[in-house]
DNA sequence: GTCTATATAAAGATAGAC
DNA sequence: GTCTATCTTTATATAGAC
């Protein structure tokens, strides 16, 4: 059982950020070891699970980051939709891309059952239920109607996280810029009308 | 040479769809040849170029494919921005995933910097352009407004694939269906409102 | 806790018989 | 055009010295 020392910190938080980016298959465990400074031997001393079970660890720490900062951005703006996307959209730009896309259909089939129904649930209760419930209160609220919240949820989350394939180049402002005209043009888009037709 | 037979045919509309989904690395030489029904020596037959030649062919058909198809779409349903959408949409789901996101983190990074231009403006051009001109049709006939036209179009396109990512079982309706919802979505939120307050 | 050395397995690719 | 056999390289992982 390896001991909680700042080396090992150190690789989770590279073997986070290269899992995210670029998924399971696409990272080698000696690049891994080359970004921490050791020899990719001495990664197995700190992660004796191996890559796999590497993988799992920073997924599911991944997840329940997001869990917090997504709930916190939740709580801290409830009672505002703009402001509560705007939170979720402010923080998953600040963090590595999370493509669900690739997580399910490419990375998951290695995992055993276990892992992969596991994080699956993590994943989306970190991301897609904050979200959802923003948008179900402010339906309460009678702000806003939409036949399925978690639909709406769904296409903002994928929008924000489409901006990262964005080259840098082509980025007009910023990706928070961009992302601010993608909450007016949900809000607007599922908001009640107040002056239609008489 | 590899002559234009069916066997070939058969190989790259398997590859296609493998490596769509799944991305350069997730796909295996023996996998492909598994599923064409050859030993995988046999393979290299019909694409000379292996694996990375194999990838940069298939997704060079695939974006044209896109291109064909999303192009029929804009000008068969031109002057209905709705409809344009669902054209889009329904050949989208009717597609393997493109997940640009992996694409360009973890797709093109093994490609030769030639390659991975090419085939970046044929993909952008293939299913941004379409949507963005769509959307730009529709603001110069003054029914829509938006700052950046291909920043909508991209949060859409997005929005779209991320759809491939609910299980079947969490789908409701069809996922066209949620489709439709997300488009009603997105031209509600653009469109000039004409019963503002007075 | 980190290294050298080595094991094991898998992947991509080629040669050459049929 | 497809196969068997083989080669080379790469990847993950382990053993054991220091």
């Amino acid at each position: 059982m390896p001991r909680n020392n700042s080396t090992r910190e150190h690789l989770l938080a590279i073997a986070e950020r290269l899992f995210a980016e670029r998924g399971y298959r696409s990272v080698r465990v000696k690049e891994l070891a080359r970004e921490v400074g050791l020899h990719h031997a001495s990664l197995y001393h700190h992660a004796p699970g191996g890559k796999e079970g590497l993988y799992v660890e920073v997924m599911e720490r991944n997840a329940r980051r997001h869990d917090r900062a997504m709930r916190e951005a939740h709580d801290s703006l409830a009672g505002n939709l703009r402001s509560q996307l705007h939170g979720f959209a402010t923080w998953l730009l600040s963090q590595p891309p999370m493509d669900l896309t690739r997580i399910v259909l490419a990375d998951f089939p290695v995992l055993s059952d276990q892992s992969r129904e596991r994080l699956s649930w993590l994943l989306h209760g970190a991301v897609m239920l904050p979200i959802g419930s923003a948008i179900q209160a402010a339906i309460e609220r009678g702000e806003v109607t939409a036949k399925n919240p978690g639909n709406v949820a769904g296409a903002f989350f994928s929008a924000i996280q489409g901006l990262f394939t964005i080259p840098d180049e082509y980025v007009i402002g910023s990706r928070l810029q961009m992302a601010e005209e993608l909450i007016e043009v949900f809000v607007r888009g599922i908001e009640v009308r107040n002056g239609g037709t008489p």
